[in-house]
DNA sequence: CTTTTTTGCACAATCGATGGTGCAATGACT
DNA sequence: AGTCATTGCACCATCGATTGTGCAAAAAAG
């Protein structure tokens, strides 16, 4: 306030303001100050100094000494999308309200991106990190154990950090099996009507590809390889298989299960091109839960993923001693179709 | 790679290492070796023993000593929502490409903590910064003035720093018109057929409501005050001036603009509640694009505000020498109903 | 074989904070 | 008054890099 345009003060300057030492204000402005056993007295005198100048401490000096930043990580593969981007928000509340700096940034699948990305946190000191829906979660392991990081896997585990991840197999299951029913509704599904688009060769698809054939096979009697159709996390790809499909069948499948958002980004591509009568009567399972795709014009179940207690039992794990590799399981909710969920937004005050 | 698990490499190692003095080590290390007249082959020495060691440089440290970070920082309302999002991941891609570090935060639209997470920032002396919809652009000004930080206001415009924003005005005006002639196809509309919802007392919602009002009143000849309905950037009170209005009227707005999609979040809530036959044959505008909102069951044209340009040229305006408080108008575009853009998803490569 | 120039590098200060150590002044006690 | 404990603080090394300066040795010039 006093200062305009000025540098910004440091201990020195309200060492000579003050008349106290520079390790003197730097005890005061830490809060050590009592255990240095500073009069009462020259600490208020320097706090004030400090007010009137609008002093803040240099973080990248105060992190070069002590060797910790204050700096916590979150990797996500991308921001644009809404379980990633609804895990930053969680995740930045959390990193707030335990007087730390969130950092997050995304890598985009790819493990070698992922690998320097990390490089780069580390060079800032970082403290924690969260590696989200890693490609080669334990790649980044290897990264972060040579310069001693605390680190969690989220959301895709590796073998050699712990992991917290949704129940991919549970959600799976309560997916299916409500689609299966709720097709049902109109008349007896066969086999061949049922399909899984998206996914890839990762964790979470095949515990979600897993958990899909065993409640098809248990309730419809079979299973056909071919009506699991893999397309990666790309909309693009994914549109091409729907596609594909279209040309073979002349419609859509009577139900299917769609592994992401992302994947279902693909389907809305596929609906862009053709009329409404094509898709008139489909039931879709999205394992993702998106405000708008739960109120598409057709039924949408959806799997909502509880990213923020991921995050929660992410922080108890790496505030315990021994942080063995093992991988914890979150449990997703189903979500009708039509619902509008409440969301880390409504935390927010927006009076007026 | 050679040492497993020790700690992380300095210049005073590699110093020891190659015998040379650790003055000589960084300027090779960082690139500042032919300045300096370093023989080549003292150069590929150290090269070499840094790369069998993994060395990685203390970004703190030379933070600390040069008073650049190679930190940008990206200050976000919010994660969770498309439109944010999709400018967090074209910051990223941005500021990556110019070899620095993406540091994105959000501060839930609240002034004082929108100075608050910028103190931080600036505590790790980072080295610039965009700061997006901010609800108070002018406090952070002067927050970021005082350290002498450089920056640019995106989205929100503020009176004090150069902004980029969407145009508001123009975008509003294609956006109503599109949903009056659409509306129109379906019958004669009225004033009173036409409302809009959402918003608040912040500069976008102003010009948007402008153009909103001019277009109406052009095509509709008149525009009655009680037809707009600001509920703030929040889905609950958006839900809830739905519902006022269906108490009302029994029925929704033959046709609505809504501010933003948070505030279409809002409708969905209401949608949740009621059944499908009562907004069968609505039309919306809703000025933001989000993938799934536009496959809704009733037309929504929706306004795509192009956040990658804003980027762009925010890093042109902050690479200039002068930096005049000028706000620059960047062009939206208008996406009919049933429309599925690319992202920038599209740009990575998902193969397998 | 000097003198000058160039090459190649080492030295040391510095950025802003932290924390161990040591010492003077004060007060308590015998 | 002399001894001892306590209080209150200053001093200084340190974290890991950057950078201005200076100086020996080698090369070029005369």
């Amino acid at each position: 306030m006093t200062d305009i345009g000025k540098k910004k003060a440091t201990i020195y300057d309200l060492s000579m303001l003050s008349g106290a030492s520079p390790s003197t204000v730097s005890a005061v402005l830490n809060g050590s100050w009592q255990k240095r056993r500073i009069k009462e007295a020259t600490a208020q005198l320097i706090q004030k100094l400090a007010n009137e100048h609008g002093y803040t401490a240099n973080l990248q000096a105060r992190g070069l000494r002590s060797s910790r930043s204050g700096l916590v990580g979150l990797l996500l593969p991308v921001h644009d999308n809404r379980y990633f981007s609804s895990m930053a928000q969680s995740f930045e509340a959390q990193v707030r309200s335990r007087g730390q700096c969130p950092l997050v940034v995304s890598a985009c699948r790819d493990p070698e991106e992922e690998r320097k990305v990390v490089e780069t946190l580390i060079s800032y000191s970082i403290d924690e990190l969260f590696i989200a829906g890693a490609t080669d979660p334990d790649g980044v392991h290897k990264v972060c154990e040579k310069a001693g990081l605390k680190h969690v896997n989220i959301d895709l585990p590796g073998t050699l950090a712990p992991s917290i991840i949704s129940d991919n197999h549970e959600g799976a299951r309560m997916l299916t099996q409500a689609i299966i029913e709720r097709a049902q509704e109109d008349g007896p599904l066969s086999p061949d009507d049922l399909y899984l688009f998206g996914g890839r060769n990762d964790h979470a698809s095949h515990e979600r590809i897993r958990g899909f054939r065993d409640v098809k096979r248990a309730l419809l009697g079979a299973d056909p390889d071919v009506c699991i159709q893999p397309t990666g996390y790309s909309p693009a790809m994914t549109a091409r298989a729907f596609e594909a499909f279209y040309e073979g069948h002349g419609k859509l499948p009577r139900a299917f299960f769609v592994n992401s958002s992302i994947n279902l980004e693909g389907l809305m591509r596929f609906l862009a091109l053709h009329p409404h009568e094509t898709f008139a009567d489909i039931i879709v399972g999205c394992y993702d839960y998106d405000p708008f795709g739960s109120f598409l014009p057709f039924p949408v179940f959806m799997i909502r993923q509880d990213s923020e207690t991921m995050i929660t039992k992410g922080f108890a794990i790496l505030d315990a001693d021994r942080r063995p590799p093992i991988t914890h399981l979150v449990r997703p909710t189903l979500v009708p179709p039509r619902t509008a969920l409440i969301g880390p937004l409504d935390a927010l005050k927006d009076i007026e």
